[in-house]
DNA sequence: GCCGTTTTCGGCCCGACTGTTTTCAGTCG
């Protein structure tokens, strides 16, 4: 038998049903019921082998009778039978027709039927050959249409970080900010919720009803535009530097609706718009509708919406529906408390010229101290990282003593510490790349992966156990080791670090890098649940890079976490009592 | 297929834009 199943291998399988089940053209409601159990089996904050074995898999929202039996069977077999009997009920490539933008269930099944497509590539070929255009529904247009849309799917990346989506965001709405007759420009959706990376750039603004056609035709002709995707009355659709950036126009009375509703998250809507239904109300970006007396109440502020559904206001982070409705209903003390980039005292993993950093000691404390830091964790490279002018024992020595002197000049003085740490390798076998000797000069030990990163799950998992169960890590970086869109991390039981993470002490990172954001959000809520401290790094090589503590704090943030979870919240002299040094 | 302070049956989120239509279906967010 091949691995078992885990959460996301599970939540694939339904998420395929309901294509397959849209594809065959079942009852929608068949789809969406498992969409939505899908979804749950995804955000699920515990293995849910642990539910099967507990028979209580029904506990999940949106599992009944017959999807609890096919969750038991792919944890048995690997697969269930209804997906594979579908599966060969449909000879053609159905998710990889409908990964491409504008083709959908039912001309993916028309295509089959009527020209015997079943790949991407035959719909290309087809389009080509102008034969699309003889289906009913399509034209001359639709066929053009999704001839570039297969064109570009190959050439489009996907998901873009933070880092690359704010400044092209930032251009948009700095344009649009100079446009007349437009005020309110606002980023919404998942820029606005803080995901860590975005599949587009979503934005609103306000302008009169007899203006928003001008606006709209003004931001299709945004210098650097290279494509209008579409633009009507109240929203358009443009590329600029190869983003798609949605615009909407509202009027100042409804724009606390439209911002609730294009911040989503889609799961949290759908949520929202349940419990109105419940409440005899219509929730739309227009407002809220009275269902007896058809009478619309737009809402101006965004708290407004929650309020008119009986809700505490819920801040764009937590819409995920991750329980944070629950919580909302529970009361406004059952919403988590969160910590804000205000509360951050320091920064525990930055690179200086010791190592591959391009400051030295006093630029990146000045820095710091600019940023109103009570202290920095000055984190080289150890020995073995040679490539990245990993340290020498000798030379974190001569570092420690200048870290001292620095110190000593100061600390009384300006009320700011630099604290002596390391980035440390976790060798292959779990050991430390410092001796005991040097690791207990140092104030803080951050341990790392940073080779063999193919080792197996077991191998990977029992090293980094190995390491943080030797006593002198304080701090375990980047957990995951995964790069964003360029690299997965290496395999490991996350759930496992953290659970000797907690049993040891030991914080695990938030490591605030736009390319690395590791530990995710899901994870570091795990981390939070099992009683394990957070510790948000920005890993800068610079002291421009200190600036990324923002994207760590989001993480933070969607991961639920208060200042008390977060390690670099608290101020030196706890912190050194934390670490041992106070 | 799931679910219940209207329901164990009859519901299931809402609206804009495009293209092919001549009143609407398909797709998307």
């Amino acid at each position: 038998m091949g691995k078992v199943p885990c959460n996301s291998d599970i939540a694939l399988i339904f998420y395929r049903l309901a294509t397959l089940s849209q594809f065959l053209d079942e009852n929608p409601f068949i789809t969406r019921a498992y969409q939505k159990a899908a979804r749950n089996i995804e955000s699920l904050d515990v293995d849910i082998k642990h539910l099967f074995d507990a028979g209580k898999l029904k506990a999940i929202p949106g599992v009944g009778e017959e999807i609890a039996k096919g969750i038991a069977e792919i944890i048995e077999t690997g697969t269930c039978k209804r997906y594979e009997a579908m599966k060969r009920e449909i000879p053609c490539d159905v998710f990889g027709l409908l990964g491409i933008p504008g083709i959908g269930p039912k001309t993916v099944r028309r295509a089959y039927e009527q020209l015997g497509i079943t790949t991407p590539d035959e719909l290309e070929k087809a389009a080509i050959e102008h034969r699309l255009r003889k289906l009913q529904g399509m034209g001359v247009k639709s066929e053009a249409k999704i001839l570039t849309a297969i064109r570009r799917s190959k050439e489009m990346d996907k998901r873009i970080t933070l880092d690359v989506a704010l400044p092209i965001a930032r251009i948009a709405m700095e344009y649009l900010e100079r446009c007349p007759h437009v005020s309110n420009v606002t980023a919404t959706g998942s820029l606005r919720r803080h995901r860590e990376t975005v599949g587009d750039i979503d934005l609103i603004a306000t302008s009169d009803a007899d203006h928003s056609e001008a606006v709209l035709k003004a931001f299709g002709s945004m210098p650097g535009v290279t494509r209008v995707i579409k633009s009507g009355a109240t929203e358009a659709s443009v590329i600029l530097k190869n983003v798609r950036i949605d615009l909407r126009i509202a009027d100042r009375a409804s724009f606390g609706s439209l911002l609730q509703h294009f911040t989503g998250s889609k799961e949290h809507n759908i949520r929202l718009r349940e419990i109105a239904i419940r409440k005899g109300l219509k929730l739309s970006e227009y407002g809220i509708t009275d269902h007896e007396t058809g009478i619309l109440t737009p809402c101006g502020e965004e708290a407004e919406v929650y309020r008119m559904l009986g809700l505490p206001f819920i801040v764009p982070e937590l819409r995920e529906d991750r329980g944070e409705i629950e919580a909302a209903i529970a009361g406004s003390g059952s919403l988590p408390d969160l910590v804000t980039e205000d509360d951050i005292k320091g920064d525990l993993h930055v690179h200086s010229k010791w190592s591959d950093g391009a400051n030295s000691v006093p630029e990146l404390a000045d820095a710091a101290m600019g940023r109103g830091y009570e202290y920095l964790c000055i984190s080289d490279h150890s020995k073995s990282r040679g490539i990245a002018g990993g340290l020498s024992e000798e030379c974190v020595i001569r570092k420690i003593n200048e870290i001292d002197a620095f110190n000593d000049d100061n600390e009384s003085s300006r009320g700011f510490r630099v604290l002596a740490g390391s980035e440390v390798d976790i060798r292959a076998d779990g050991t430390l790349d410092y001796p005991d000797r040097i690791l207990e000069m140092l104030d803080i030990v951050i341990a790392a992966v940073h080779t063999g990163f193919s080792q197996d799950r077991r191998t990977m998992t029992s090293r980094i156990v190995r390491a943080i169960v030797d006593g002198h890590v304080d701090i375990l970086a980047h957990p995951t080791g995964r790069l964003l869109g360029e690299r997965m991390g290496y395999e490991v039981d996350i759930d496992r670090v953290i659970e000797v993470a907690a049993e040891t002490g030991t914080a695990l990172e938030i490591n605030a890098s736009p390319r690395r954001l590791d530990l995710s959000d899901i994870n570091a809520r795990k981390a939070k649940e099992a009683g394990v401290m957070l510790a948000i790094g920005t890993d800068a090589h610079s002291t421009y890079h200190l600036g990324y503590m923002e994207f760590g704090v989001h993480v933070a943030r969607r991961a639920w976490l208060e200042p008390c979870d977060v390690m670099n919240a608290r101020g030196t002299t706890e912190l050194l009592r934390r670490i041992g040094r106070g």
